[in-house]
DNA sequence: GTTATTCCCGTAGTCAGCTACGGAATAAAA
DNA sequence: TTTTATTCCGTAGCTGACTACGGGAATAAC
């Protein structure tokens, strides 16, 4: 914790980060975020910029991409590819608003069923299980990847 | 197709369930459904039950249990813990509903991206990843198992 | 009655996403 | 300066959720 920011060992940034290191060594290997040069004597060193890049990667895996996809955004960051990278753009952007649609029918489908298991105490089948066996198999099963 | 429900077998089970017969064994290893006894000869038989507990598998999976949580769904069956049941599909919302706002969030971000992206021609840096970036870090990312 | 499926069962492989191991080199703390 | 972390790097192992393989038994189709 002395030097400033903007040089961080690998350790610091995973705790930053808070994840692995392996985690991050990983994450390079898998040529999601690039290997600093390593200066004459051997420890790499790593700026704020790892760490955002980190943090974009966790945040975007919450959201459901997988670190394939995760490095095709990262892909568009050098700004030479426009074109692609709006391709690409228009590409997830679809497929947000698809997850969007899922994840709302999700909710509502379980707020139903929590508001259902609520009212109805004392019975002696709970109707949140009951409803998942009746009252989804309406719902577009095939949907998932 | 000769019987009538109530007594298929492995193959029909899948069938009917729409999904691989290896896969429903590997829900019996599993302990999510229960293998029936096999008669004399050999060959098992299920019944509806069976594949409503199947289609109780897929929903649930499909609304984003595991199948270890499925499993503790499945065990809740008996009524007797309701409590248990809603609190566990109330937790589910949560993180469901924060999942739809930061989807939402990234949607935004990236429709006004690809429109910049269109616009500013030549310009270095694209758009889109440095707003993607910026965007997203005042999301909650702590919220991740 | 002879094929051809289908079932049974165990084991093993796959894919994604980590996580751990081990041993040498280097840096930080006492 | 010695001891104690940390880093580096490759390789191997793990978890979740399947999926496939192989060989023998049982049943269905012709």
């Amino acid at each position: 914790m002395s030097k400033k920011h903007g040089s961080m060992t690998i350790g610091t940034l995973a705790k930053a980060a808070n994840m692995g290191v392996e985690t991050i060594r990983y994450y390079q290997r898998r040529g999601l975020i690039t290997e600093p040069e390593k200066p004459f004597g051997s420890i790499r060193h790593y700026d704020e910029q790892a760490l955002e890049r980190l943090h974009f990667i966790r945040t975007a895996q919450w959201l459901g991409f997988s670190l394939d996809e995760i490095g095709g955004l990262l892909m568009l960051q050098d700004g030479t590819h426009c074109d692609e990278a709006r391709a690409l753009g228009e590409q997830k952007l679809t497929s947000v608003r698809q997850k969007i649609l899922s994840l709302q029918r999700i909710e509502r489908a379980l707020d139903e069923l929590v508001q259902e298991c609520c009212v109805q105490q004392g019975n002696v089948y709970c109707p949140l299980i009951t409803s998942l066996h009746e009252g989804l198999e309406k719902f577009p099963l095939e949907e998932r990847p």
